[in-house]
DNA sequence: GTGTCTGCAAAGAATTTGCAAAGAC
DNA sequence: GTCTTTGCAAATTCTTTGCAGACAC
């Protein structure tokens, strides 16, 4: 499937301008707004930082593509539309890290002792973390 | 321990603005820079939003709070410095978490397999949740 | 063709800054 | 007294909006 095909089959419309975001989010993996944003200027200048921050909210919106919780404040996207977890480098790298198995465990462990009474939705486990010195 | 001793033992002088400044977020606990604002300049008008933008960063800065990655975007603050879990409901209410066995646990699952080289320094877990409807 | 999307420029939020006067220790 | 902190107003930065023309399907 390619990418004009990707973004519609979420049932929205596959302007080049959207394209392009979704192949420079794809060349990244993770990205803060404004670089997506650079990236997509210098590739096209015509395209301004609003349509970046809509066709983001569109692309979110559609289950294309996930919005992610930055710790440092910043709005990132993040090209897996899934929920899953993320270890944050002290580089700035953000590594995904699914373990459904994780996310299980934690769901059941809530269900016993003084959270037992809330109906839990959703399982986010940030991580941060850096490279072990080489030895 | 006053609120101006809990101030200072931290390095940073307790001018009543800081002392304000904490009492409110005492009160609530885990707040937004808004709701913080408003509850300060209610009690003392002459306090200007940059004064608490800045008496918050210092209290971070001094390990005197926390700063509190909210889901919805917004900064928050968390009157307990140290870090810990957070239950993130469905009607914006925040509630703390603390599991050292959670943490400790989830530490010894990275050490294994793919993220073995990586050297831990924090994690958090984010919960969505919402009250289990009345029976 | 029709309804959605984009570019533009301007508006609106949120946050930060420079500076002089005030205040903590 | 000294060095930090505050109030003020203006500047920055980030994000959103209204509208008319362009474009995907």
């Amino acid at each position: 499937m390619n990418i004009a095909e990707k973004i519609r089959s979420k049932g929205i419309k596959a302007t080049p301008q959207r394209q392009l975001v979704y192949e420079v989010l794809e060349g990244l993996g993770h990205a803060p707004i404004d670089e997506i944003t650079r990236k997509v200027r210098a590739a096209n200048p015509c395209i301004t930082v609003a349509t970046v921050y809509r066709i983001l909210d569109s692309f979110q919106e559609a289950g294309l593509i996930s919005y992610l919780n930055h710790p440092n404040g910043k709005s990132y996207y993040d090209i897996t539309p899934d929920v899953h977890h993320h270890i944050y480098m002290d580089n700035n790298e953000i590594l995904d890290y699914t373990d459904e198995e994780l996310t299980e465990l934690i769901k059941k462990r809530l269900q016993t002792g003084k959270f037992k009474d809330l109906a839990i939705e959703q399982v986010s486990v940030q991580i941060f973390a850096k490279n072990k010195p080489q030895k």
